[in-house]
DNA sequence: CTTGACATAGAACGAATGTTCCGATAGAAT
DNA sequence: ATTCTATCGGAACATTCGTTCTATGTCAAG
């Protein structure tokens, strides 16, 4: 077998045993195994679950029935390492600028440009990218310099959500609570010491996004 | 057996089995489990485990060795392995009181008594925990209500490190940057537009963690 | 005191499961 | 062709492991 490289029984091998035990919340047995890859001996099944070894995808426990342990590679090659999600980090936000929006929807594969976030602390996760906030214009949002906004892209909000919005005749964007009031827009500042803003022509508005999560990392 | 109330024997096997789930990476076999909890008896464990099932914690297959699943929340922890760390939320946080601090170190067992932070996001693990904000006291700090703050138990502090102070005199909690001036000691608001606090006698402060993360979530 | 539930022990049984051995096949290397 | 290696199949075997049965002890209710 040429090392590091998996055959069609052992790919699906690791994918059973993956979902499996993810959603049995142990390991399958080897007679499982073969059932569900369609290898009627247990014998071959015990032969590529050695070699899944050898290649560093699975530990096995010596006469302990369910004994397979899955490893970070494992993990990683299905694309389920725990319950953090990578979000895109697609620039930075200023006031004077439109919010950037992600350009791709291609996969993440440096760290440094992408954020994670445990999927516990989100509600969603289709259409999330996260944003650098740069400078001081944001502290009517609480929203510091240096702290990292995730938004979703989503035209549509509900009364009382954060969005980013761009202000088309002041050129601005800015973070507020967005409330319908009759026809016009109320933007209220999270910060409750200040003053909300009403937009009588709501054409003048541009939704660049629901804020959904705020990160401010101290160190 | 009173319903909702575990035995200190039940509380030992719930706690072995999921220790011995995350680091075996498969649950226990029944004699494992009464070989580390003491007792000598298959059948008195495999009691145990139906009372654990009728309390909602386990769930069991049939005729399957270590066919024990754990209910959500002891599964999520299983989960934990990963990247996401649990910090427990020991309270909230108002200005008018001193900081409530981690009572425990047991193990955290309810999801809802805990944050999932990815381990991203902390430069350390040790010693955390988490406060939600209450009240708009804290808006010079730029946190709001509702915000989570995780902190260090930590007495120690550098310059520039956001920590919770507890001002004697003024019976007054408050998160502020913190910085040596001289003898004296500053404390300045992350708001930039507000004044920082000069304390001539240091022995006025305590230190009661320093902030690590804020998190808001919008929804 | 008796009864009944709950909890515990120990042992035996049988099903589930990992292990091992022998043999067969296919392909590459010699 | 021969040899070697990797892979596969089937079956027997050995161990692990869940299940069940019987017996004992405890304790509160009647």
């Amino acid at each position: 077998m040429v090392k590091g490289k998996l055959s069609e029984r052992q790919r699906r091998m690791v994918e059973f045993i993956e979902r499996f035990t993810v959603d049995s919340g142990y390991p399958p047995s080897i007679r499982e195994i073969g059932k569900n890859v369609g290898i009627s001996s247990t014998s071959v099944v015990n032969y590529n679950l050695n070699r899944l070894v050898d290649e560093g995808y699975l530990t096995r426990d010596k006469n302990v029935s369910r004994g397979i342990r899955m490893t970070k590679k494992l993990l990683k090659s299905v694309g389920r390492l725990s319950d953090v999600i990578r979000i895109r980090k697609v620039g930075r936000i200023f006031a004077s600028e439109p919010v950037p929006m992600p350009s791709t929807d291609s996969p993440i594969f440096s760290t440094d440009e992408a954020i994670e976030i445990s999927r516990d602390l989100l509600s969603t996760t289709e259409g999330l990218f996260a944003l650098e906030v740069k400078g001081d214009s944001m502290i009517d949002a609480m929203v510091n310099d240096g702290d990292v906004v995730v938004m979703q892209r989503e035209p549509e909000w509900r009364n009382g959500d954060m969005v980013a919005v761009w202000l088309k005749d002041k050129e601005e964007t800015t973070l507020k609570h967005i409330y319908r009031q009759g026809r016009k827009v109320r933007l209220q500042p999270a910060n409750p010491t200040m003053q909300p803003i009403i937009i009588d022509n709501p054409e003048n508005l541009e939704i660049q996004g629901k804020v959904v999560l705020v990160v401010r990392q101290l160190n």
